[in-house]
DNA sequence: TGGTAACTTAGGTCTAACCATTAGGCCAAT
DNA sequence: ATTGGCCTAATGGTTAGACCTAAGTTACCA
């Protein structure tokens, strides 16, 4: 009909309206909580009201209260806990969020092994560069026990992988950016699933990584940044290249 | 009691367990089909059965089949879409995935922006040191299109400032390293949200990001690493010290 | 030919009930 | 004094079935 026209019907055009979107109920309470748990408004810890008070409270059915809790527990932001004392507990999301998403991601989108290393190698000098700069006799300490760990040769596989991640992480811990350290841990995970079952592990790799973290550690313990940075660069990069020495395709973590 | 004893009763130390881990029915649903998405046994756009359709086959009731969709869902590893049509459509978990929990942990964590910031300066140069080795005639030229838009006086900042945020998610993406070019969307996206509304774009930082951004566009486009990775440096940390220049605080970003 | 009414199929919401898990208290048997 | 049996209460987990809403498809009629 034209814009125009003058019938027996009034102009319908007079009206426009943009498409709308309908959030769905669940959404709208989950938003609604997610907003006042990421503002701080209640503590971690705290209890959120019983699923059948906040269905009174929200005129909400209990299936759409679920749901919304639902949302919230996979984004990290509450812990649900059934039995009597259950409910659900607000908690800002961590490392285990990240580290979860991360390993989506890595797994779906078939991230290969070496563009994990290589964003280990961006990351993790700056990590030694800060931590250099800030860490706290506590964290030196961390640092220093999964060395311990390490050079112990009664350990077997297993023990010094783990040993190894804790040390990576401690490390990104002690730059105290929380950001980074979240990230580190994910990838540190990563890498450590994927290279598990690797036979490239030998005793000489062994001491060549033992021999790198004690030059690190040292160079945190001093406080020189330069040191820090420099030789973690060089230990993160020698890794790489030994882990993909045989390993040269597009080889995928899955 | 002792582990020697040898009273009346038989030792009740000779059996250990641990604690054990129940799961519900959604979850157990939900890792199946995790699985099955994620080793790519469904093509992405792949439709899921209808949820009746789960119903009769999972023999579970409805609400346990749409609480591990709705799981799936916020994971990102399905698309949910109601109508005729409707129904979970598989795809792999992306960009958004990776910004939506950076952006749950920043704000819930209260990262500093000068973390996020510190974050940036340790990730980018590598990108454009990798962007500079790999990338194709089609992203330089998504590289030139952003700073065609951002040298435009006519812009306005928001526009300015959007276009930033595309030249820097391109360099990330011609890395081709899908996890550094998630991080990077994120972050950005997170560092655009936190400016925004700062005043310190002045017309004089305006021209010096413009100038920033050419020169390192020239050395990703003659494949230069090294001053790739040098000039992204220098941009981004003096970028950082102008954003923290009048806001020495840890402020941070909620 | 064009529009619109009716149908169909999918997800979204609600209600009501029952099951399962956990904490705590009480008490009898040993 | 310890152990196990038993009950109660509170909370999340699960089920069944109905109805509402969104959005394509089809058929029909002016």
């Amino acid at each position: 009909m034209s814009l125009t026209e003058s019938g027996s019907r009034p102009d319908r055009s007079a009206i426009q309206l943009s498409p709308m979107k309908v959030p769905k109920a669940s959404d709208v309470l989950a938003n609604e909580l997610r907003e006042r748990i990421l503002t701080g408004e209640f503590a971690e810890g705290t209890g959120l009201p019983a699923e059948r008070d906040l269905v009174t409270q929200t005129r909400m059915s209990r299936t759409t209260v679920r749901e919304a809790l639902r949302i919230l527990e996979v984004q990290g932001l509450i812990r649900i806990k059934a039995g009597r004392t259950g409910g659900a507990f607000v908690q800002q999301p961590g490392e285990e969020a990240m580290a979860s998403t991360v390993n989506l991601l890595i797994r779906g989108r078939r991230i290969r092994l070496a563009a994990l290393l290589e964003t280990r190698e961006a990351i993790e000098p700056f990590c030694a560069q800060l931590a250099a700069t800030h860490r706290t006799p506590e964290e030196l300490e961390i640092l220093e026990e999964a060395n311990r760990l390490m050079s112990n040769d009664s350990a077997d596989l297993p023990q010094f992988l783990q040993a190894n991640v804790d040390w990576h992480v401690a490390v990104a811990r002690a730059s105290h950016n929380e950001l980074l350290s979240g990230l580190m841990a994910a990838l540190s995970r990563a890498i450590y699933a994927a290279t598990e079952d690797e036979k490239f592990v030998d005793v000489e790799v062994r001491h060549a990584t033992i021999h790198a973290h004690a030059t690190i550690t040292d160079a945190i313990r001093e406080q020189d940044a330069d040191a820090a940075v420099r030789r973690m660069k060089r230990h993160v990069h020698s890794y790489a290249e030994e882990v993909l020495k045989g390993d040269r395709q597009q080889i995928d973590v899955s």
